[in-house]
DNA sequence: ACTGGCACTCGGAGACGTCGAGTGCCAGGG
DNA sequence: CCCTGGCACTCGACGTCTCCGAGTGCCAGT
């Protein structure tokens, strides 16, 4: 078994690695912190680190490198978060400034925190479930096609194109207007979207040409409702993955791919469980599935009344957790705040 | 001066740098194209065109690459562009398939441009200068601030916030809301934008609390219309540079920033003139003011009763310009043809 | 104008020796 | 029982050297 110091030594190298990014020996131990024992204790330790498969050696008599396993127990035993320094956080706060719309806070976000991190940033949209649905509009386009338009008390506004089974004049446009306001107005669009459920299971085969329309127009509704709960994903700082090359054994096409496919990335944080501070961490193999076994995510939920989400982190498997773990930390609560103010403001 | 064989030598010798990714030598030019001379002769053709640039060798007594300069002949003399095999024609037509709206027609596009070239494809978004408002709507959404919604005849609806100087009732922001549509509805965008730009020039101080309320909604609808002609960009394929890696010297830093600075890429191919053709092509060092001086792209015009625009290709200057090309000029001649089709349904 | 021949250059690959960081192990000491 | 200093050993990194061959430029000859 492992012993106390065993688990500082395992902490010192991953601390020094992803420092220097060179193996580190038992000297080098020694000498960088004060352990108060010999070279030849170290080594001792590090051998059992090694039986525990914490820590392995990229070739026999080199210095030791902590395996994604070792990563595994720093993050979740060893790493104390700093905080932020005071000139961080007002840089945060400045760069948040004053946001114009969900879009653009969403967007000064993850320049931030790529801009804090040097990593890829994510943002996840937050889910929208619990916003209101405040005003319902239909646009007739032509004689066959209608518009739906679906605002939100956040400010969210979205369309979508609903083509009619057969042409309707402008009172029975009226109509289908308003059985869809009713349906739809005033619910949040949890709600909303169960009654359309609820409703379509139930309806009886349209008779009416307005009752058709109805019919076509609320599944158009409920697609746009489903697309407000399947999250979308903002993302920044793609190009800083060029200069970290050399930390990916392979290469980095694996997290360019992710970066595009975001639905990859959408499934794999939303598979991540969160600690009781809202963090978590799935490092190297843990992303097998994904196709991201040389790469680290770390998010860090936020919430506020519109819905929660999460931001986070992508980057090598050898990377500062801490330190991006307590910038995620620090970034989201500034989200939550923020939204939480703008959302007073209405 | 170099001779009418000499531009053959080089064309063979572009041809063949592209395919081995290696240094070409005299003698396997004679082996790999039927010149009936000798390579000594060869040689002699290739120090004229290392006289005039066109050709250089990365170390003395290594085979010859071409220069910037050189590709550029290559291009503008000696291309064929070969037209796309039957195969890959109609993989572009069953690729674009059905689209949804103009948001998916573009996606698709950028999908299978990068797809038949292994590039990072670009594609632009048409001007919508063309297209015609067709409807405006305002949305109250409290007593200060209304939402602004334009939509057009290309199924194009974009809505803005904007914030009253004062509190207006019901019957107020309906009278907003007319002089409003008569500023903007059935007129191109182009038109509108104009006109909105003169009213403001010649407007009399604002007096009444309408005519407040329209000046603040009729700058929000400016800027709107504003971003309607700035054209925004889609991209696919950046994760195709890691496996290109190699080629490029320095790394696919610039590249990859390039791709998240939309702007810059967009600027680039404002800046490129088309040939008779509507291709064109910047190669190399040309990009140099714009930081991807071992890039080369590649546009092809596309055209369409929405407006115009660009589609094209991003890649290596050491990439096979006549098969992109081609591609890019097959699928801007698609995308043409199915905007026109789509704008004959409406 | 083209060709074959020749001397020359130079990068790349392989062989080799040296160096040193790092290890495992062991006997001895608090 | 745990720690320590010492020691032999391993092995990758690095520099040097040599060899090889592809490729060139030039020149005299057809």
């Amino acid at each position: 078994m492992v012993s106390e110091r065993g688990l500082q030594v395992l902490r010192a190298i991953v601390q020094d690695y992803v420092d220097t990014h060179e193996p580190v020996g038992s000297r080098a131990i020694v000498e960088r912190h004060s352990f108060g024992v010999s070279a030849a204790t170290i080594r001792n330790d590090m051998a059992l680190l090694e039986d525990e498969e914490l820590i392995a050696q990229p070739h026999t008599s080199s210095g030791r490198v902590p395996t994604d396993k070792g990563y595994r127990v720093f993050v979740d035993h060893l790493a104390e978060l700093r905080p932020l320094s005071t000139a961080q956080r007002s840089a945060i706060a400045s760069f948040l400034g004053e946001p114009y719309d969900l879009d653009d806070l969403l967007a000064r976000t993850v320049r931030v925190l790529t801009q804090l991190t040097g990593q890829v940033a994510l943002v996840q949209y937050p889910s929208f479930s619990r916003a209101n649905i405040t005003h319902v509009q239909l646009v007739e386009l032509d004689p066959q096609r209608v518009l739906l338009i679906i605002v939100t008390d956040t400010g969210r506004v979205s369309q979508r194109i609903a083509a009619l089974p057969q042409a309707l004049d402008a009172e029975e446009t009226a109509t289908v207007a308003t059985r869809l306001v009713a349906l739809l107005a005033g619910r949040s669009v949890a709600e909303a979207a169960d009654g359309l459920e609820h409703a379509r299971a139930q309806a009886p085969t349209p008779v009416t040409a307005v009752d058709a329309a109805v019919h076509a127009v609320a599944a158009a509704a409920a697609e746009e409702l489903a697309e407000f709960r399947q999250n979308r994903l903002v993302m920044a700082g793609a190009a800083t993955l060029a200069r970290r090359e050399h930390d990916f054994r392979g290469s980095i096409h694996p997290l360019l791919e992710a970066i595009e496919e975001q639905v990859t990335l959408l499934r794999l944080m939303s598979e991540m469980v969160a600690d009781g501070q809202g963090l978590s961490a799935s490092i190297g193999r843990e992303n097998a599935a994904f196709g991201l076994s040389e790469a680290s995510i770390l998010t860090s939920e936020y919430d506020s009344a519109i819905g929660a989400a999460r931001v986070g982190i992508m980057g090598p498997t050898r990377m500062d957790y801490p330190r991006n773990l307590a910038a995620a930390r620090a970034v989201a609560r500034y989200l939550t705040r923020l939204l939480d103010e703008d959302e007073g403001r209405r």
